[in-house]
DNA sequence: CCTGGATTCGTCCAATTCGTCCACGAGGGC
DNA sequence: GCCCTCGTGGACGAATTGGACGAATCCAGG
């Protein structure tokens, strides 16, 4: 790949030396490939050309079109711009050849709408889901994590980045949102643990294998999961059950629960699903239909396998 | 859609698209192509054009107009929003004369896609986010508040309508997210309070007044929120602060914190905004800058008349 | 230095949209 | 009734757009 994997994202402030690629503006602008070589062709954009005859765009030279033509900008980190609203200095520095640091930097100087844009179109270029938070969404939070006991302002940035991250989960589910869900799943996080976007995180990736996925969010006792699992009297039994374990406070009593509520779930035959930072705290009883791990594309895999499949049949 | 995790999943959003043809929106609206390049070059609608000449509809200038014509949404799919036309009004199963109840009743039972379709519909039909907030939202969280000491299955019933609200401010947010903000915002619950719908409600109405709002969630010490607003180094100060107060431990102590808080603000002219359930029971000065009340529909005023203006001119 | 996969090349073509003109029907004043 | 105005929507040739194709190029990793 030309420009790493997220493409457009590479970038610099320095940005008089980057050179764009067609497809690079086409997508800040919201035209089509074909059109930007057109307008090329036609002289309209000025561009130089490398050795190989491919077509490269100076960023001044982008601007100057689209002002020019009144163009829209739709993506304006594409062209290493930082379109905010009164903080034109302090532009964060994206352009690292990590595209996860460049989401961990839009996330840490509080660029939601660039981190939104960033995370949005790697999700177009075909990354899941489930791999956008095993990847950046969670690299970010661990280093935000550190960051807290870190700098005074820990607590500030932390804040912002989990509300910002909570949207952007949100947008994401929406993307992926199944018009016509195949199964049910329920799910949260433990009683006593606070952390709520992990359990979002889940529920987006449920959605996105095709499930109506409920999130009950933080803090939920097993109690009400069962209540709203196996002992549910209105509607039909989900086929997955989620358990998210970020901070444990009583593990000896949780995973007395947790046991419970999956015995319960493997004699309904309804899938299981335990992950999370403190999750090798508690114990519990496993088996062919109950998932134990961390990252969200295996359970992706999983749900595919156990779950997917045999509720198409 | 049963891809395998990797795969880019159903994608029933077109995102790709921010831009409309003119043929893409008289489709939406059920109004002939004529009608909307005429509204167009009377100014009406706004609109980009294309280096070749082509008109680019924005999907939020698309909103606004159908919102300010009253106009009837028969594709909504065009615009990316994944709503049903009718389930906002004629709502079979649910159909009783107050909307309100309806939308209670979708949320109470976990009809999260209903729910949607309720709100999103009335925002179409030209609601305000601050007036649903205040209407069928805020009763509804009322209401599910007094059901929890009531009903066995409280906590269950609480916990998924309050994920399914914060989906739904999310979603909200991001319909009236402004491309130019006027000014930044930011804000947050006080410490102690572990709610987060009203912070939430209160950026996505801010986000409609104009304003980039910066939320900082639930939980937030006004020492943090003082180091992002009056003491932030970095950016330059935003044009208003706002503190939620649906739940407080300490009266004397954070009434302290936040008069001081004011008093700094009132020195850098900051407008501060404080609301909620149990902000009554703080003490702290007032003036013109200060904004205390509980409806939305009034601190959007507020907005518009002390902080819109002033920065505009 | 070489290789493989992703990207872009140039080109073609169908579909769409441009601006403009005109027919049609609803309303209002005389 | 008659004429005038206004908003709508369809029709037209010319121009623009955007997707598809095999071949060539670029770039990162071995």
């Amino acid at each position: 790949m030309a420009e790493g994997p997220t493409g457009p994202a590479t970038m610099n402030n320095s940005y008089q030396r980057k050179l764009l690629s067609p497809k690079d503006l086409a997508n800040a602008i919201g035209a089509s490939e074909s059109s930007v070589k057109r307008w090329t062709d036609q002289g309209r954009l000025e561009i130089t050309r490398t050795s190989g005859g491919h077509r490269r765009i100076a960023v001044t030279e982008a601007i100057r079109f689209i002002r020019e033509n009144q163009l829209p900008l739709l993506q304006p980190e594409v062209l290493g711009l930082q379109i905010d609203v009164d903080s034109g200095a302090s532009a964060a520095e994206v352009g690292s050849k990590d595209p996860n640091a460049d989401f961990h930097q839009l996330l840490l100087s509080g660029h939601d709408v660039g981190a939104r844009n960033h995370l949005v179109s790697r999700f177009l270029k075909g990354e899941s889901v489930a791999a956008l938070t095993d990847g950046p969404i969670r690299s970010s939070m661990e280093q935000i994590g550190w960051t807290w006991k870190e700098r005074s302002e820990g607590i500030f940035i932390e804040h912002r980045a989990t509300e910002i991250l909570a949207g952007l989960l949100q947008d994401l589910r929406q993307l992926v949102a199944p018009t016509n869900p195949i199964g049910r799943a329920i799910g949260g996080a433990v009683a006593g643990d606070p952390y709520r976007l992990p359990s979002l995180a889940v529920a987006a990736t449920l959605n996105e294998c095709g499930l109506h996925a409920v999130n009950l969010g933080a803090n939920t006792p097993i109690s009400v999961l069962r209540q709203a699992s196996v002992d549910d009297p209105t509607d039909q039994p989900p086929c997955l059950v989620w358990i998210s374990v970020s901070e444990v406070t009583s593990p000896g009593e949780t995973s007395l629960d947790v046991s419970e509520l999956i015995r319960e779930c493997m004699a309904a035959s309804i899938a299981v699903a335990i992950g999370g930072r403190e999750a090798h705290r508690l114990e519990f009883p496993s088996g062919d239909q109950v998932f134990r791990g961390e990252s969200l594309t295996e359970l992706a895999e999983f749900v595919q396998r156990r779950v997917v499949r045999t509720n198409r049949d």
